[in-house]
DNA sequence: CATCATTCTAAACGTATGTTTTAAACAGGG
DNA sequence: CCCTGTTTAAAACATACGTTTAGAATGATG
């Protein structure tokens, strides 16, 4: 029934990192199956036979890593949210920002594994004008709707409209950063070097905190 | 010699209009040229015949209008310094960023014409892989590049790296108000209508100066 | 009218794409 | 060993693509 052998879920999981890659650097019509399945090194055939089509290798693509990624967001939150309460105030501003920005710009900075690279085909997935994107859109914005409670909590000054426009300009800020991180270099003439991640991080916390 | 007929140049311009939408709304790789020719009325052998190739198209889309709208930008940063030094006072934060980001956000608002469409053109160019692409950008950058004396001279306490990722997080914001300004209503649950240009001109600009 | 460059049309070319099909190779349980 | 379900392999299919070609239509110029 079911089978122990090794290459068969390894052929998957390769297809799975390759397209991830190939996704990332260009849209979804700019990546041919036959590039994935090459350099993955499988035949032609098996996207299909292990996704049913290309959307669905790319659905594949975003479902691998999406759930862990907003646990780890929620999970921020919800500590800070905690560890607020004991010291008996609010989350802060920049507690909450930073739940919403750390885990996807610490995978991003994350060389190791293949979450850097996830982090950037997630960035251009929210491009792709096809209809099925939008219930990959949706499940992010579910996320930050549980945010906003808490920003309104700290700032009862500010309508709810006012905080989904700034959450959307956090996204904004994190989206672009994700997509041109490496034409930083550029823009500054070399200038910027590569930084860790925690000082990114803290560019982008301060900026969208300052923003709020 | 020079054709005075006016549907040469008609059609020309009617493909220029088309493809800029078609851009606008999909990566380079899905916008066929058959769309683009269907839709313009025209015969398939027309963008061939007119632009050479697919990508000589795609620069033309960009060309057409970038020109205009970066001179924009420094008219509105010279004035400003202008109207400063009548003052005897440097050009304020405000205006600077202003000046960046006023272009783009009134064309993007600008229903009448395709000016609008063109703004969502150039925010998708930005992430097409093609190396073509990156001389597109360097032009943007080298506009962004005479803005950055003006930034230093009111905040002379920033390095010059400080300056160029405060840019960047302001092109960030632009350009992802650009690609998702339709997403908004999503994310708020419809808690957002429609604004009038100025007030998300004020939003973008507050949010950007408060993070500088 | 004849000439000529420009513009438009229709058809074809070669290639690349996503997908399907057919069958072979393989592994484990009876 | 045979049977069964899973995986791999090669080939073919139908279609869509960008581009090219050859020629017709057009309209101004001489």
């Amino acid at each position: 029934m079911k089978s122990r052998k090794s290459t068969g879920q390894d052929a998957r999981e390769r297809i799975l990192d390759v397209s991830e890659e190939l996704f990332a650097n260009g849209s979804f019509d700019s990546v041919s199956i036959r590039a994935v399945t090459s350099k993955a090194g499988v035949n032609l055939s098996a996207v299909n036979y292990y996704f049913g089509s290309k959307q669905g290798l790319f659905q594949s693509v975003y479902v691998r890593r999406a759930t862990l990624m907003n646990h780890e967001r929620l999970h921020l939150l919800y500590e800070a949210d905690e560890k607020a309460k004991v010291d008996g105030r609010d989350a802060s501003l920049r507690e909450l920002i930073s739940a919403m920005l750390t885990p996807p710009i610490f995978w991003l900075c994350d060389e190791e594994k293949g979450f850097s690279v996830y982090i950037r085909f997630l960035a251009r997935a929210y491009l792709e004008e096809s209809s099925d994107m939008d219930n990959v859109l949706r499940q992010e914005v579910d996320v930050f709707a549980r945010f906003v409670p808490y920003f309104q909590k700290i700032k009862p000054d500010l309508s709810e409209e006012d905080v989904y426009w700034r959450i959307h300009f956090i996204m904004g800020v994190m989206h672009h950063t994700i997509n041109h991180l490496h034409r930083i270099s550029m823009l500054s003439h070399n200038s910027c070097k590569k930084r860790p991640r925690e000082e990114i991080r803290d560019r982008l916390v301060d900026f969208c905190c300052d923003g709020f």
